[in-house]
DNA sequence: AAACTGCTCAACCGCTTTAGC
DNA sequence: GGCTAAAGCGGTTGAGCAGTT
């Protein structure tokens, strides 16, 4: 037995909505709100649609405050670093960009801009193979690399991401302030997806309610967390590896999992605390 | 001018999640 | 805890438009 429709589909309109019913149930709404009910607002408002059809149609275009139109660069940053971080979770995304919504950023990557990131990438991908070899204490940081940063420097940590970007690149070193990217989750999904990642030079920074700024040196830990745990002992050496380089943000909470070892004093959870890191690499292996 | 092609985006479809009982 | 209906969500479709041949 299916699933019973939610309105009779043969009697209801069906296609573009004419202004007339766009005045209809805006006004309605005005008046009434969906009266937590939106199966039963095509009835009360007078209108011959489906409900869901009516609810589409107030959240995508009629309700107050939507913003049509370009996308501004900033808009576009946040929604690579999203999508890099959580993949096609649309709804949420939307939640981050006031007056858009998920059908339209959703339209929008699909139509402009995952060809936009995913041109540049090949546009850089000559750079990608020409990082040097480097010594492993240090920051993998390179003027050629500067052009091949992952938006805001986050890790796609999803399949779906990963097909999509495969490593989209931005000028924007600088962004990505506020990063909420779980340690933890990072590191299992790395090991999942063959990614490598390097912390140089982190430090922990002021937390959101102040404080004082604790420099941390994870030294030789870094490269056992990168190199030689997920990446089977390559290196960073551009031979099989993708290098990113992103600089200056920030990761909140979370906690590395079953290998304390990694973390400066012994372990524990980060929880609230703020971790900078000056520079950090993060790459893929393609074998 | 007509036919064709590619792009955009509003809207639909159907699955999943949530809320109420 | 189980069931049901509604809401939420993301993938997909197709009409309309612009550009090209």
């Amino acid at each position: 037995m299916g699933r019973a429709p939610c309105c009779d589909k043969a009697r209801v309109k069906k296609g573009p909505w004419s202004p007339e019913e766009d005045a209809q149930l805006k006004d309605f709404m005005d008046k009434y709100g969906t009266g937590g009910n939106w199966i039963a607002l095509p009835q009360k408002a007078g209108l011959n649609r489906c409900g869901k059809s009516c609810r589409l149609r107030w959240l995508n275009y009629l309700r107050p405050n939507i913003k049509h139109g370009e996308f501004s660069d900033e808009e576009d940053r946040v929604i690579c670093n999203l999508f890099s971080s959580i993949g096609s979770r649309w709804s949420i995304i939307a939640s981050h960009l006031p007056g858009r919504t998920d059908n339209d950023i959703k339209n929008y990557w699909n139509t402009k801009l995952k060809k936009k990131f995913l041109g540049l990438v090949s546009c850089n991908s000559h750079l990608i193979k020409q990082q040097p070899q480097q010594h492993h204490h240090q920051p993998y940081l390179s003027s050629s690399c500067q052009e091949v940063v992952l938006p805001a420097g986050i890790i796609p940590h999803n399949s779906s991401a990963i097909s999509a970007l495969n490593f989209v690149s931005t000028s924007a070193t600088t962004a990505a302030s506020h990063l909420h990217v779980p340690y933890h989750y990072q590191s299992h999904q790395m090991e999942r997806n063959n990614f490598m990642l390097n912390f140089g030079n982190s430090e922990r920074s002021c937390s959101s309610s102040g404080g004082s700024c604790t420099p941390i040196n994870y030294g030789r830990r870094d490269l056992q967390f990168g190199q030689y745990e997920y990446c089977d002992g390559r290196g960073f050496d551009g031979d099989n590896n993708i290098l990113i380089n992103a600089e200056n943000y920030n990761l909140y909470g979370g906690r590395l999992e079953d290998d304390s070892s990694l973390l400066p004093g012994g372990g524990g959870e980060f929880d609230s605390e703020e971790l900078r890191l000056d520079s950090c690499l993060v790459g893929r292996c393609l074998h």
